[in-house]
DNA sequence: ACCGAGGTACGATTCAAGTCGTACCTACGG
DNA sequence: CCGTAGGTACGACTTGAATCGTACCTCGGT
């Protein structure tokens, strides 16, 4: 199984994207910005991940190589966001299908 | 992360999914399936693993215990079919986004 | 100038998952 | 009736991934 690794500049990989979102903590991430149409920046730690900082940072890594996220580094802060459009293009439907995700979380 | 087990009775989870679908055998078999509109039901070894048979069933056992597949036991071989309408009812937009997958594949 | 909060780097640990070897079972065909 | 092919059970091995400890960096506020 070759599965090459990401590559975040342009193409999505399916394989990738799904091992992304196989873990609990970067599913709930996605899912909260699937969620929000409004598309806003999200400061990194604004997410309630019960998980200590190296382990965050490594998290949102894995979702930034995936190409999933987005980050704007601020030096001391680091700010994320959703690539809706690359993943609507490519995978049309995945946000959607996250998004419901979050409104059932909520039941 | 409690994360509970698949239950494939009737919920499908999808943690459970997602995991079953970030392998990429599992996943070669998904495609397939979820790109054979006839839903027929097909041979568990008729799908071209790279794998030896005990791998193979371990796939094909993470795929029903995921809700993924449902199996036929012949005794001397298995047949599989894609559980497409609980699939579809739960998460819709999935498998078109998988067979979208194999047509690019195919590409 | 200092301190605290957010973040990263590197290394170590731990655990889940994919893989296969060996052994055994079940049918079907000659 | 026996051989062969598909399948399962159990155990062992190996790798990848999640996690955290320690140390260090970068700002903003006081």
């Amino acid at each position: 199984m070759p599965e090459t690794s990401a590559v975040p500049g342009d193409e999505l990989d399916l394989g990738t994207v799904l091992r992304a979102l196989a873990d609990p903590h970067r599913r709930a991430v996605v899912i909260e910005l699937a969620a929000d149409r409004t598309d806003g920046e999200r400061a990194c730690h604004s997410f309630n991940l019960p998980v200590s900082k190296q382990t965050r940072t490594h998290h949102f890594r894995t979702l930034c190589d995936a190409g999933l996220l987005c980050e704007v580094d601020y030096g001391n802060k680091k700010g994320v966001r959703l690539r809706r459009a690359a993943i609507d293009r490519r995978f049309p439907g995945l946000l959607d299908l996250l998004a419901a995700e979050f409104t059932r979380s909520a039941r």
